[in-house]
DNA sequence: ATAGCTACCTTGCGATGCAAAGTAGCTTAT
DNA sequence: ATAAGCTACTTTGCATCGCAAGGTAGCTAT
């Protein structure tokens, strides 16, 4: 998510929404999974979680560290970075930059069908 | 844009957003190109738009018919198939469907970052 | 005739989402 | 104790997408 901004934008919703999360509250990635579900995002597999939590490890995004659970296995909590936040604020712009027109051009193609 | 739904509309944008350009009226390539700029999608390439609107042809959504021009080179013209209406109308349900979760996780992460 | 615009098409790459499958710890029931 | 089921993380491999880059060709004006 460096080089190419908006290209990757639309296909890095998810991307975004994930450092989101993460930044409301330090979490694991199973637990991002169940607040995606929470929020709407229903059918986002681990399949595509965690491979994202370990991209933004790797790009410096965010930094993880196990720690035991009373529950069960051990979690690995994420948190944002400096570099995360920033990155984060640029997606939401980029998502932004995005939303508007795609309403506006599905509001007129709407709105040409009740003319008809 | 058949069988796998919400995964597609992840990177399938574009896709909706053409189909509801040519619902709006029967256009040809260069200038769902233009008008994609006007709408604040300025930079989308000829090489994203062409092939989508050869695979929208070819799953039928679209048809083409080349038509004379006044001004220049002969224009291909497409316009909505009625499958292409339905597949148009799906494309803006999961958008909301999108939409919403998103600017739910963003507005809830920036209010974090309020508080703090 | 040559430059520049209009208009279309193709190739190839990198990135993404995700199904599928695997590993392993913990808890509860049998 | 042992099987079942949940929690939690990880990897592999595939299909798809956006798009830069490059190419073709007609039309218009200089």
């Amino acid at each position: 998510m460096k080089i190419s901004q908006r290209s990757q934008l639309l296909k890095g919703i998810l991307e975004g929404c994930i450092l989101s999360i993460i930044k409301m509250q330090p979490t694991y990635g199973y637990e991002v999974s169940m607040k995606l579900q929470e929020f709407g995002l229903s059918d986002v597999s681990e399949g595509s979680i965690y491979p994202i939590l370990l991209r933004l490890q790797k790009e410096k995004l965010i930094i993880g560290e196990m720690k035991k659970s009373d529950t069960g296995p051990k979690r690995k909590y994420y948190q944002l970075t400096t570099e995360g936040e920033i990155q984060l604020t640029e997606f939401i712009h980029q998502w932004e930059l995005l939303k508007q027109p795609v309403d506006k051009i599905i509001e007129k193609g709407v709105h040409y069908n009740k003319n008809k």
